[in-house]
DNA sequence: GGTGTTGTTCGATTATTGTCGAACAAGGGT
DNA sequence: ACCCTTGTTCGACAATAATCGAACAACACC
C-alpha cells in the first residue's frame, strides 16, 4: 500500500496542531529530530506496537514525517525543512525542551 | 468565579496545541490577533453560545488567552507576548491565513 | 422590582480518538 | 521450506471532546 503522504499545503493547520498535540507522537517527532530517520520499533514509549503504527499514520497523514521501507523495517524521518518553510518557527517551539514546572 | 487563568510554563505543550487544534478555537484566535480585545459575543462562528462558551474556557485555561469582566460583557484578549516569549514563532505559524487548498 | 442582555454551567448526546490483542503480510535468515 | 522479526490492519472498547438546549447568575437600565 502506499504511503499516502500528502502536500503539507494541503493539509489543515489544525491537522498539523491536532497531531503534535499528543504526548507519544510528540515523543517520536523529538526522537526523529534528535535521531535524523529511525526505524519504527525504535519508538518505545510504553504503547502496543499496534499504538505506536497508529501514531505514525496520524503522523504521516499530517504531512509530518515520510516514510521508505527497508528490509522488514520502515524507516521514518521529519519532513523539517518543508514544515520551516510553511511553519516556521513551528518545530521549535515545539521541539524545545522546556524545564518540567 | 476566579477565571483560572494558568502560568503558561504550567501548561503542557500538548495543550496550547490541542487548544489550538480546532478550527472554531483557530478563528477565535485570530480574530483575536486581528482585532485585540473583544466580547465573547462578537465570535459568531456557527455554534451556540455553550458551545462558544465552552471554545473559550479551553482557551483560557490553555494560557492563550485572558478574560476580565466588563459590565454584563467579558472581554477576552489574546497573550501574545507571553506567547512569543515562550514559543516563538508559533502562534505566527498558525495564525498566517494561507490560501485554501 | 421587573426586564432584557450577556455569559456560564449542567446534563445529555454524539463524534472522535487512543488503546489493545489478534490476525495478517512482507522480508531476511538459516 | 521454515521461522523469526517488523509492521500494518482489523474489530472492539474506553476515554475524551464537541455540541446543544435549558436553567441559572450577574449586571444594567428603566
Amino acid at each position: 500500500m502506499e504511503p499516502h503522504e500528502p502536500d503539507l499545503t494541503a493539509v489543515p493547520v489544525t491537522s498539523v496542531l491536532a497531531a503534535l498535540a499528543d504526548d507519544v507522537r510528540l515523543q517520536i517527532v523529538r526522537a526523529l529530530a534528535e535521531g535524523g530517520e529511525a526505524a519504527c520499533g525504535s519508538f518505545d514509549f510504553g504503547v502496543s506496537k499496534a499504538t505506536r503504527s497508529h501514531h505514525l499514520k496520524v503522523l504521516r497523514e499530517a504531512g509530518l514525517t515520510r516514510t521508505r521501507a527497508a528490509g522488514t523495517s520502515r524507516l521514518v524521518r521529519l519532513r523539517r525543512d518543508e514544515l520551516n518553510e510553511l511553519y516556521p518557527g513551528l518545530l521549535d517551539a515545539v521541539l524545545t525542551q522546556r524545564p518540567p514546572a
